[in-house]
RNA sequence: GCCGGGGUAGCUCAGUCGGUAGAGCGACGCACUCGUAAUGCGUAGGUCACGGGUUCGAUUCCCGUCUCCGGCUCCA
């Protein structure tokens, strides 16, 4: 008997019956037969080991991709647990899956892992990974697992609930064994513990079983694993650079901003340069905002209680709110979680014509939300921030041009910060849970798909995950290092306007009811300015960079001339700094570099004669002697903003 | 909110097995006047997060609060 086997690449190839995958990957090449960790049948993952009975398509799945590393990271946390069992007495497990760039394993141990605790698991490790020991698979029935598992209560758990994700599936259960450590699994794994050859515990921390808050709280070890010990190292530094990027550190260092702990969690204050930097940013959305027909409104901090259980937010959203302040008395008044009610307010503060809509109504909104304390991260989730908000109330027939227009300027916005790479999700109706006809629905729909199409944004369908009131498209950007960040979000909303009676006067004279689209571009301007850090590093773009240039005197003698060029660089609008303190040229200028300003004079005795500076940009050499009126244009072109 | 780990000078950190503390950088002063990523010397600066307890004595041990970090959960 033999089998035929297909190649990704079209080409077939025929082994006996039975072959495995590890045999198929050495009869291409020993390299692919060393690099081999599972293979794909028909699509399928499985082990390299297994016989292949029947013709099908073949694909070698290799340590050095995705797919590989997910079986490397597998096989690692099952070592990890079995070191653990073997370190704990009594320690129970419950679930170990994969996970981006490593995996983790949950236990339920007398006491929470130390580090010292991570190092003897991480040297178990080793000893079993040197042992090479055989991963193998079998399949059990319910009885006889139940049998195995009988004194861990998670796996017995799983088991019961026949979960095909951990390898419980109908009346079969699949576990693998190396020596007399067993776990259930769905599989697949390397062939033995020697593939291991690059694991690196991480961190642990508490978790909840099932991820559930009222269930069982484990003790959960994060761990990565790669195909080489470059990939660990590579991976390792990765992780650095998003470290040395961390915008609380850079803010603290560039002066841009803190967070002081009189005022409480997840509250920032701006300091001279950050709030040069978000004027810049505001005066940029604002002069965009305007030249797109919107109108700009300005609203209060704190409104009635009242105003909030209309809009719905007390019965759905009460904690995410700061708690009510009674006045008199009698009335409760609370910060503002959002800005919608209030611009509602203005649509309907008087009656209005079809002739008026699209009404775009701006605002650079600050709100407050009581954001559990265990969730704030410096400006990336605070509990008062500043929203770039808007609510375009339409007609339903305009939707779909007001869409197409909305996700246009949103690029723009993005790409004039400087990213390039765009994600959106399209979150459509929760057939269980929705308010609105279905047509509106359906037209809501091929709206923000067409928009999405047209400005060919790559995009994922998150069928049933729209907000019960209406489809919404986020957005999400790649920063520098290749993480996503979700920037703006577009909402359609049908019931707010059916909340508060909101009416137009059709061209018929008919009472209809707006279409309401919420819309947030930046998101939020603090979050924005944190991401905008972390993207650059801290090294922002010219026109964003609160100091442009700093110049340099060599000696005292050379202060007054550098005020001069100082004078002649303002009146071209540029933000210019002279470091007249009483250090080393050089001194001066790293103080210049570290604090990342875009460009660095320095002016000596040939430029006060020859009226010429020296003239050293960001990532360049410097350029000696260039004269005043080049460092100008040269600066003016570096810091021009977008638009 | 939950689990774990922290909070010592402006910053980064060391230290005190319970007897009220130290470095580097920064700041300030003096000298130097200097041409490309740290000039030298000196000085000041601390309720050891806050409150309570134990103790002859607490920055150190215990409890509580605030706050930060890493996760979990959450993000209408």
């Amino acid at each position: 008997m033999s089998v035929t086997i297909t190649f990704p690449d079209g080409s077939e190839r025929r082994y006996d019956s039975d072959v495995t995958g590890a045999e198929i990957a050495a009869s291409i090449g020993p390299r692919l037969a060393k690099a081999a960790v599972a293979v794909k049948l028909d699509g399928v993952a499985t082990d390299l080991n297994r016989a292949i009975a029947q013709d099908g398509m073949v694909e070698i799945v290799t340590e050095d991709s995705e797919e590989g590393r997910h079986v490397l990271r597998h096989s690692a946390a099952h070592v990890m647990a079995q070191a653990v069992l073997d370190l704990f007495d009594g320690a129970k497990f419950a679930i170990g899956p994969p996970i981006a760039d490593g995996f983790y394993y949950d236990f339920e141990v007398e006491q929470p892992f130390t580090p010292e605790d991570l190092e003897r698991i991480e040297e178990r490790m080793a000893e079993i990974i040197a042992e090479d020991q055989p991963f193998e698979r079998d399949e059990l029935s319910v009885a006889e697992a139940l049998d195995v598992f009988g004194n861990q209560p998670f796996k017995t758990e799983i088991i019961e609930s026949v979960d095909e994700q951990e390898g419980a599936g109908g009346s079969e259960v699949s576990v693998y064994r190396n020596l007399e450590f067993v776990d259930l699994c769905r599989g697949p794994h390397v062939p033995s513990t020697k593939r291991l050859k690059a694991v690196k515990l991480m961190r642990s921390a508490g978790a909840y079983w099932r991820g559930d808050e009222n269930r069982a709280q484990l003790q959960r070890i994060y761990g990565t694993a790669w195909e080489s010990k470059a990939a660990l190292a590579a991976y390792l530094e990765r992780l650095e650079e998003a470290e040395r990027r961390d915008h609380r550190k850079l803010g603290q260092e560039l002066e841009l901003y803190s967070f002081p702990s009189e005022l409480g969690s997840g509250l920032a204050v701006w300091h001279p340069k950050g709030g040069l930097l978000r004027t810049i940013i505001e005066d940029y959305s604002r002069r965009t905002h305007l030249a797109h027909d919107y109108e700009i409104v300005a609203t209060p901090h704190v409104a009635k209680a009242d105003l909030w259980q209309q809009s719905g937010h007390l019965d759905f959203y009460a904690e995410g709110m700061y708690p009510g302040m009674v006045l008199d008395e009698t009335t409760e008044y609370r910060m503002k979680p959002m800005n919608c009610p209030f611009h509602i307010l203005i649509f309907g503060s008087r009656s209005r014509s079809y002739r008026e809509l699209p009404l775009r109504l701006f605002e650079l909104g600050t709100v407050y939300r009581y954001e559990r304390s265990g969730v704030i991260h410096g400006l990336m989730r605070a509990r008062g921030f500043t929203q770039d908000d808007s609510h375009i109330f339409c007609e339903e027939k305009d939707i779909a041009a007001e869409l197409q227009n909305l996700l246009d300027f949103t690029l723009m916005v993005l790409r004039d910060f400087g990213f390039t790479e765009f994600e959106a999700d399209l979150s459509t109706k929760d057939p269980e849970k929705y308010i609105g006809s279905d047509d509106l629905w359906d037209k809501a729909e091929d709206a923000l798909r067409l928009a999405l199409e047209t400005a060919e944004l790559p995009y994922e369908v998150a069928e049933g995950e729209g907000a019960f009131y209406g489809p919404k498209i986020d957005v999400h950007v790649r920063d520098a290092i290749g993480r996503r960040w979700q920037l703006s979000t577009l909402q359609v909303d049908f019931a707010q306007p059916d909340n508060f009676d909101l009416l137009y006067a059709s061209d018929h004279n008919t009472r209809e009811r707006p279409v309401m689209i919420h819309r947030a571009l930046m998101g939020s301007i603090e979050r924005f300015v944190g991401i905008l850090v972390e993207h650059y590093a801290g090294a922002l773009p010219g026109w964003l960079a609160p100091v442009q240039a700093t110049i340099v005197p060599v000696a005292d003698r050379h202060v007054a001339y550098a005020s001069e060029v100082a004078e002649r660089l303002h009146t071209e609008g540029l933000r210019i700094d002279v470091d007249a303190a009483d250090d080393t040229v050089g001194e001066k200028i790293r103080r210049a570099i570290t604090q990342k300003h875009p460009a660095v004079l320095v002016v000596g005795d040939s430029d006060v004669a020859a009226q010429t500076a020296g003239l050293r940009l960001r990532g360049e050499d410097e350029r000696r002697g260039v004269a005043l009126d080049e460092v100008a244009a040269s600066l003016v072109e570096l810091c021009r903003a977008p638009r």
